[in-house]
DNA sequence: ATGCGGACCTGTTAGC
DNA sequence: TGCTAACAGGTCCGCA
């Protein structure tokens, strides 16, 4: 379900009802996530408080004063807040009630997200600490982009959705942020100009940060902390419209597969090479 | 080292 | 209507 902008706005959503409050109980239902959800959860994270929320690519941090509890959404996660008593449905997998009236609820179909506790530092964390930078921050430019392509016979896309490259950027928003550059997803990485991967890096921001500001893209579940929509898709366009003309040029837009992923692109407007 | 395909899961939808 | 196959917003791992 989630990309970086899905994540940054449950982040920001979520962020005002628990930063400064006390955790009084922990349910876990399923443990049989991405990895086992942490042995001892429970008693890990029972009294004390989350000081702030973070997000690492695609991860969200919660520290507390003796560790960090590592979230990730895989693609059917959902982070929500609500009553404290709802009762648990089918996929609910972890409750973290708070002092007061209002419980984190935890709730993934595929179980392909992870619910872990760090205690040291969570960026020399495996699962951190070899991501690439941050998309929307200055250290993510056309120069560390070609720099990272330079060698690279993989394709464009692939390069562009690779945590250890860059973080955030899924599906959906690398196939925007071609289309907004004008490259091709089918092109080889090494063959990427510098000029071509400072439009690619810079759309990339782009994308993201509309995204962001819209609340994410709903195409079919996601939903924020309150659970409400993201409106990003109204503003897709290419990602879900193959077959359909190109918003630019009128082009029928092409849909294939690309690493088992759906992938449209406009074959007048982005270029093979 | 690089790049690909498979694997992990369930739910929904398209097609016969 | 019902069955089956394909597909879905992620990403780690093993293999060539």
């Amino acid at each position: 379900m989630p990309e970086l902008p899905e994540v940054e706005t449950i982040r920001s959503g979520i962020a005002p009802y628990i930063e400064g409050k006390a955790i009084k109980d922990v349910i876990v239902r399923e443990r049989r996530l991405r990895w086992p959800v942490t042995r001892g959860l429970k008693q890990k994270l029972l009294g004390s408080k989350i000081a702030q929320l973070q997000r690492r690519g695609k991860y969200l941090l919660f520290t507390l004063p003796d560790g960090v509890l590592l979230i990730h959404l895989g693609m059917s996660g959902q982070l929500r807040i609500l009553p404290r008593m709802l009762p648990a449905e089918k996929h609910d997998h972890v409750d973290i009630i708070f002092n007061g009236d209002q419980m984190l609820r935890y709730t993934d179909p595929r179980r392909f997200g992870c619910v872990l506790w760090v205690s040291g530092d969570p960026h020399q964390h495996a699962l951190l600490a070899d991501l690439g930078p941050e998309p929307l921050d200055k250290s993510f430019d056309g120069a560390y982009l070609f720099e990272a392509s330079r060698r690279k016979k993989l394709p464009v896309k692939s390069l562009v959705m690779d945590s250890h490259v860059v973080v955030g950027v899924g599906n959906i928003y690398a196939n925007e942020a071609l289309f907004l550059a004008g490259i091709s997803p089918f092109m080889p990485a090494g063959q990427l100009t510098l000029k071509m991967a400072s439009t690619l890096a810079a759309m990339i921001k782009k994308v993201l940060k509309v995204a962001i500001k819209a609340g994410g893209t709903t195409l079919k579940d996601f939903v924020s902390a309150e659970g409400k929509p993201g409106y990003f898709q109204q503003q897709l366009a290419v990602y879900g419209r193959g077959g359909l003309p190109c918003l630019q040029c009128g082009a029928i837009l092409t849909e294939s597969r690309l690493a088992a992923r759906t992938t449209v692109f406009c074959q007048h407007c982005q270029r093979q090479s």
